[in-house]
DNA sequence: CACGCATGGATAGTGGCTCTATCCTAAGGC
DNA sequence: GCCTTAGGATAGAGCCACTATCCATGCGTG
């Protein structure tokens, strides 16, 4: 197919098509000769995961290419989806800070969860993130982390059973990347819920 | 004090700080005459509520307008609280839909957890979510939905308890706003940790 | 008393981001 | 052989959060 049908097949408008290609998002077609490129059924899913991770995901487009870069350069699974969950969850590119309170307290949680203790991104961007707390003057607990990461773990052991390996990488990635964001915010919209909940027999009962 | 002096103390620069008055974040300093006006330390405390939303929590101005706004009308603290939970964690301007499965799935969530079930913010927020998954085709289950629901009730229980009634309202919506996001943060960072705990432990052992 | 310079206010410009519109050339189809 | 249309390049738009410029005013300093 040439451009045109794949805008209406897409639902993207030609000249976006025409900028995604710019961009490397989208490879470019193959050329049958100067003026003609014909597009295949590859790009029309890698167009639906563009405006997945656009429109659903709220990824911009540096993030979108992060990810099919490495689709394109036929990065392992496994390595794809940590960085899916990087972007997705906002674990960003900390500087692996080695000592301090903050570092210790994330050692704790993960003795006291029984969690693998191998070095992540998960885990720089905990440990960083705590930091950023104590440096705001936000305490947090060691109650309080033992709750919240218990309540985590329990989440954990379901959500990624959902996950029925899919077809291709693209698919892969869009799947991965819809879910997580998608069950993270329901569970922050739980969250708000419970809150309220709380506050309400607090105040009114 | 005069804008310059307002603008070191503040760490704001002067043309940040007009812009602000412009967008009618800040109020109009007390004019003394034609061309002096002068600050007061309200000014300051509000230039520091505007900087940490902007900066630590990421609201738009937009937002930010409509907090200090509430504020400034002398709006009761706990709508205040629940203005801020709404653009914290991103509660959004949902169009009430009464009827239909996803709200036959918060009503159930809302009675097994036993909370108070009058309407609010985050329960309609919570019924659009499960609508917008339902189109995505993203099935929710209700084990999921307890299992999630469970959790943030345990989270629930804990981290208002640290909010110590803070003086004026400018701080308790700094206080309110940033504990929020950090603490929402903080959850998805362990959620983030917790699934590659989990990921980890079913390929590697 | 007069001059210079900071202040407040208005207006216009900047830079980043994500498109979107225009223009041109080169072919394919009728 | 002409007209439509694809493809490619470039420029522009629209939004956001500033940021820089300009100007009249009038306080403070000498």
């Amino acid at each position: 197919m040439q451009l045109n049908e794949l805008s209406q097949r897409s639902g993207v408008t030609p000249a976006s098509i025409k900028y995604y290609l710019r961009e490397g998002l989208l490879p470019p077609g193959e050329a049958v000769h100067a003026t003609r490129a014909e597009y295949s059924a590859g790009h029309l899913e890698r167009l639906e995961l563009i405006q997945a991770l656009r429109q659903v995901v709220g990824l911009n487009i540096g993030q979108i290419r992060g990810l099919v870069k490495m689709a394109d350069d036929g990065v392992p699974r496994l390595d794809l989806l940590a960085a899916v969950q990087r972007v997705v969850l906002d674990l960003g590119n900390y500087t692996t800070s080695v000592g301090g309170e903050a570092a210790e307290a994330t050692d704790a949680v993960v003795r006291f969860r029984g969690w693998p203790d191998s070095a992540s991104d998960a885990r720089n961007a905990l440990t960083a993130h705590l930091e950023l707390m104590a440096g705001l003057k936000i305490p947090v607990s060691e109650t309080v982390l033992e709750a919240y990461s218990k309540a985590m773990d329990d989440v954990a052991g379901l959500d990624i059973a959902a996950t029925t390996a899919p077809e291709s990488t693209d698919r892969l990635i869009l799947t991965a990347a819809v879910g997580m964001h998608m069950h993270s915010q329901l569970l922050l919209k739980l969250l708000a819920l419970a809150q309220a909940s709380h506050a309400i027999r607090r105040y009114h009962g």
